[in-house]
RNA sequence: CGCGGGGUAGAGCAGUCUGGUAGCUCGUCGGGCUCAUAACCCGGAGGUCGUUGGUUCAAAUCCGGCCCCCGCAA
């Protein structure tokens, strides 16, 4: 089967490599145009790209799917399916329809839950203790399409959205080779998903990243691994930024918000108890131990956080 | 040329503006105290101040080049 791959970022790679070492025959790879990126604004190929390069696939880079060109260009690859993973764009309906065996897309949760944009974060901001790839055929809705097969993941407490993330991918590019044998054989099949089911999971904003100390512990810390590495949980101290990296439950109360410890240790109240700060940042520097920090920044205690 | 912070002892920081004996907290090592401690007291070790060139009687500090790290934004 002629397989055009259309995908991204860095998870996106991970599948592209891994249906390509599976031995599936890949005709095209389409990904998102370079784009200014990081310090300096330098123009940086994306994760995608790189990888086709390095395996020596040819990429094309449309900067819309909403244009003529896309249709010559589906007419040159011929592709008998489309494999898409975390595009970044929605495929137009000629699109979908074009290859014989239609396209079909990892998702990274257990459809009919999570579907949108970050489905790792929102798993693990909801505490969620499983979640899983679901491979399914697109349609015109988001996320929305039969579901061919599934790989549940387990998802631990000291999972963070970058380990699960990993995780996920790995087990994506498992999956996606297995349904592309399967198609290409005859043996997949087709599962409709239960709408009423359903539940979102909606692009990540900065502001989400931002600690209300007086939600519960167990909260504030999903958040804190839920949004690592980006866009990260963070809270203020003397109206600076303080990025937290890590933390775990503690002993304790206090008003939310409060510096409980501060020597050796950062303890913080929470709503219902207490989190002790692992690792942090602030702005400028490497993120470092709360020892480290304290041993340059001493925090009195009783301090409060936030605002 | 997107905006900005930084590189000083194992870690985290001050000192740089205003050049003149290398300082603080933690850790570490040794000793002391205590029923006890991520407590306290005393003492010690540990630095080519990122690199390189320049100015100067004298440079962590002033000037130039280079390397590296990070926050914002995207």
């Amino acid at each position: 089967m002629r397989v055009l791959y259309m995908g991204t970022p860095d998870f996106a790679a991970t599948v592209l490599e891994g249906i390509f070492r599976a031995g599936h025959e890949i005709a095209g790879v389409i990904s998102q145009p370079d784009k200014p990126k990081n310090r300096g604004m330098h123009m940086e190929p994306t994760p995608v790209k790189k990888c086709a390069e390095a395996l020596g696939l040819p990429v094309y880079q449309p900067e819309t799917l909403r244009d003529k060109a896309i249709l010559k260009y589906l007419e040159e690859v011929q592709p008998e399916i489309i494999v898409v993973v975390a595009y970044g764009k929605l495929l137009p309906e000629y699109v979908l329809s074009f290859p014989k065996y239609g396209c079909v897309n990892m998702h990274a949760s257990l459809l009919p839950k999570y579907r949108g944009a970050a489905p790792i974060q929102w798993s693990i901001l909801n505490g969620e203790t499983e979640t899983g790839i679901t491979a399914m055929y697109m349609d015109k809705g988001l996320d929305t399409g039969d579901m061919i097969l599934k790989t549940r993941v387990p998802i631990t407490k000291e999972d963070t959205a970058q380990t699960l993330h990993d995780k996920l991918a790995a087990s994506a590019a498992e999956l996606a080779a297995e349904t592309l044998s399967r198609i290409a054989d005859g043996t997949a099949t087709r599962e409709k998903q239960k709408d009423e089911e359903s539940t979102y999971a909606p692009l990540l904003t900065k502001e989400l990243g931002r600690i209300s100390w007086d939600a519960s512990s167990r909260q504030i810390l999903d958040k804190i691994r839920g949004l690592f590495p980006w866009p990260g949980a963070y809270s203020y101290k003397d109206g600076q930024v303080l990025k937290l990296i890590s933390a775990r439950e503690a002993e304790g109360s206090g008003t939310p918000g409060t510096v409980l410890r501060s020597r050796g240790c950062l303890v913080v109240a929470t709503g219902d108890g207490a989190v002790e700060i692992l690792e942090l940042q602030l702005a400028g520097k490497k993120k470092m131990t709360a020892a480290a920090l304290l041993a340059g920044n001493p925090i009195a205690e009783g301090t409060v956080l936030g605002g």
